[in-house]
RNA sequence: GCGGUAUUGGUGAAGUGGUUAACACGGCUGACUGUGACUCAGUUAUGCAUCGGUUCGAAUCCGAUAUACCGCC
């Protein structure tokens, strides 16, 4: 059963009359238990953080942008793949530079809202900085300052040399603002990417000597009829597994994940693209997610917001606490004994290496809450009792509502 | 004692007669969901040492006072 260098998932236990369940997902680089959270280290490593740092959160794996290695990508393979490279030894992941698109296209400048729909406007086109083509999307490098191109050529080609276990089709990701008919056009588009994706990951997927697995994306907006179709379709290729993606609106989240994963085979595990909030990520459990990766939780701990079981609290209103950070919290930060009052001192500190300190400590803290969430998410499943966790946990995060 | 120079918010400061006193830092609010993010948005001096004067109008000009620094007896 056990063979190091393939790709496999493989179901544990289900959640009786739901789509989620838990499992465990084989890769050259070692197993993921399902659910679970990727901490996202975009350049190949996450930041402030070093990689003892990310197995004392017990992190699984870690998810990185084949966008931002693509300069790099010679290199890391030289290697021997993004593990070698980057110092991190267990599963990894890259995505495909399709969330790029939107970043740098669409939504310039703005935030993937998942709450006010009506403020969301898309960039003027004369402003963007990508332009989708049919081949792929031309871009300017705001870092670099030049332009650039990738399709899904270029994007397999890219993550094959970076070498991760898993890597996403290159799609295009629409935001909230754009219409039902652009999301056909577009959706019709990612399809076609992803018959080229799956067609050049084929020539170099074992190009570094262990099987490189490949998952597609579905999109598809909040329509059912597109998300439906766009999985029916997907599920007929030749994929590992499937990246779950789009803007959503909050209230849409469950519907559209419940739409998708009808359609998608169950042996195939499943990545919610970006998204971590323990409410998305318990209904993205609940409706057959089975990963999850975001950049809220060290964002948000370097902006000063801190997880605790009963909510979140913003660091900076804690001058002088002797309050731990979350009493229920099991992370080397918080066992090493910081309080509420230290923390918020480093991260006022106008020393550099005080503020460091305190994106470390807080990235740390934040991210084993999340990764915390999902390893419980897996055990009440594996206990039969997954609806009442969810329902316990919601309760003391969001309060009385 | 005499002369000179200075005095703008929590801080550094721009501003030499004409709308709501620039900008930066700090403070406070709020954002943050496949990282363009140690970021972003908003807010923060009814007042320019004090008192009086000139003027349609003064942080800006004049006088006195206070304080600080620099020269000279």
């Amino acid at each position: 059963m056990k063979n190091d260098n393939k790709f496999y998932f493989e179901i544990t236990k289900r959640i009786p009359g739901k789509l989620g369940r838990a499992g465990i997902i084989h890769t050259p680089h070692g197993d993921i238990k399902t659910p679970a959270f990727m901490c996202v280290g975009t350049k190949g490593e996450v930041r402030f953080l070093s990689m003892d740092d990310l197995k004392s959160v017990q992190a699984q794996a870690m998810l990185s942008n084949g966008y931002h290695l693509r300069n790099q990508s010679f290199e890391i393979a030289s290697k021997g793949g993004l593990a070698k490279w980057s110092g991190w030894d267990g599963p990894t992941l890259t995505d495909s530079g399709g969330f790029q698109v939107m970043s740098l296209g669409s939504g310039l400048g703005k935030v993937v809202s998942m709450e006010r729909e009506k403020e969301v406007i898309n960039t003027d086109s004369k402003d963007r900085l990508a332009h989708v083509t049919e081949d792929g999307v031309r871009f300017y490098d705001p870092f670099l300052q030049r332009e650039d191109f990738i399709g899904p050529e270029e994007s397999m080609q890219i993550q094959c040399r970076i070498g991760a276990d898993v890597h996403m089709a290159f799609d295009e990701l629409t935001s909230l603002a754009d219409s039902y008919e652009y999301n056909v056009e577009a959706l019709a588009r990612t399809e076609r990417w992803a018959v080229r994706s799956l067609e050049e990951h084929k020539k170099h997927c074992y190009d570094l000597g262990y099987y490189q697995a490949l998952y597609g994306v579905l999109q598809g907006g909040r329509w059912e009829d597109l998300r439906r179709s766009t999985a029916k379709k997907l599920a007929q290729m030749d994929f590992d597994g499937y990246g779950l993606g789009g803007a959503f609106l909050k209230e849409d989240l469950g519907e559209i994940l419940k739409w998708c994963c009808e359609e998608l085979p169950e042996d195939k595990p499943r990545h919610l693209l970006g998204l971590s909030r323990p409410d998305d990520i318990l209904i993205g459990v609940e409706m057959g997610a089975d990963t999850f990766d975001c950049v809220a939780p060290t964002r948000e701990a370097r902006h000063g917001r801190i997880y605790t079981k009963y909510g979140n609290i913003k660091i900076s209103k804690f001058a002088g606490s002797t309050e731990p950070l979350d009493e229920n919290c099991d992370c080397p930060t918080c066992k090493a004994g910081w309080t509420r009052g230290q923390l918020r001192d480093l991260m006022k500190s106008p020393n550099r290496d005080d503020k460091a300190k305190y994106f470390n400590l807080s990235s740390i803290h934040n991210l084993r809450f999340i990764l915390r969430l999902t390893e419980e998410a897996r055990e009440a499943i594996m206990k039969d009792n997954f609806e009442e966790y969810k329902e316990v946990f919601l309760k003391n995060y969001y309060g009385e509502k």
